[in-house]
DNA sequence: GACAAAATAGTCAGTACTGAGTATAATAAA
DNA sequence: TTTATTATACTCAGTACTGACTATTTTGTC
């Protein structure tokens, strides 16, 4: 994925440092990656050594010398060649939060059930602010931007909402449990 | 994550060989996790120098030499670290099929409809794959673990179903735009 | 205009992971 | 009974990633 975001950006803002390329991914893409400085002039000089982007160091006046680097035609192929592989999307999650489960044995059901609520704070507040920056986001994009970050939103919030659901019913079930733990020692 | 299931396994089934632990990650943790052969080697072998798993290797008869796994006391206690630790859920999920979005400029809208509705296909699939193992699966287990399975068994299907969801939405969004813009150009 | 803090730009060594390969043993098929 | 297939058991070299570090430049702030 981490070349289709570089090589995509390098697209549609024009020739970048890798230190502004890392700002970039930071505000148009923090929501679906978190791409670490390192790995992006990693896969830079991954991409400038097969012809994918070119790299010009220049000096301007004493300074030090800096890498701009810019997408090649082949790159741009390679793009699109990237971003219809991703077309063949595969959901297949894992959630940590299953080992706990599978493992639960070792645990008391008063420490998971506290888990659980913490989790559910974090996933309504998360909840919350996604619902309240969506619009107002949304409001400032040009027309043509507006229906994609739209489902990108979207996508967010039906998985946390579903996470919040799981957390719910979750609880309820530990906490019937527990019930009949007690009357049952009654 | 992995030093976490490699250590429940080995407490759970006791000693084992590394590929035996493959096996069994295949046959218990196959819902959360894909961990490949070499990388439980490595966390042997990483766990064996700081003394969490004990190494013996045998040469029964003529037979080539094989390493037997087991879990030591430090082991068992760094076990329970690892799932306290684990308790700490985080759900911050990232979507490929995002990216999609964000540079969908460069797709054809009908590209992209076709792409959702085979994602639904297989979406769909899986979540009724999944409805018919639950009852099933669980009826074969102790009492005890059926909590825990059942918890895992719907935290998969609500955010399948989630998906689902995600992915009817953006059709009809994807659809209405496209009849917008033939009706602008009549 | 002196000094601190923050932003910019990048490197490097180390960790985690795994594809591809090796080698033997058990089992099935002809 | 030889032969092919599959299962068992493991190794190694290479890729991907990133924490921690260096170094310069810009931006305050007093």
């Amino acid at each position: 994925m981490i070349p289709l975001y570089i090589l995509g950006l390098l697209g549609r803002f024009g020739p970048q440092h890798g230190y502004q390329i890392k700002k970039l991914v930071e505000e148009q893409l923090a929501d679906f990656t978190q791409i670490k400085l390192p790995t992006i002039y990693y896969h830079l000089e991954k991409m400038e050594a097969s012809g994918l982007v070119r790299a010009e160091t220049g000096k301007e006046g004493a300074r030090p010398e800096k890498t701009v680097y810019s997408i090649s035609d082949r790159g741009k192929e390679h793009f699109l060649t990237l971003l219809r592989r991703q077309l063949n999307m595969s959901y297949r999650p894992t959630f940590d939060a299953d080992a706990v489960f599978y493992f639960s044995d070792h645990l008391e059901t008063a420490e998971i059930l506290e888990s659980l609520e913490r989790h559910l704070t974090v996933l309504r507040k998360s909840l919350r602010h996604i619902e309240e920056h969506q619009a107002q986001t949304i409001e400032h994009l040009p027309a043509p931007m507006k229906r994609s970050a739209n489902s990108i939103f979207t996508h967010h919030a039906v998985h946390i909402q579903a996470e919040i659901t799981w957390a719910e019913q979750t609880i309820h079930e530990l906490q019937e449990e527990t019930d009949d733990g007690e009357n049952q020692s009654d």
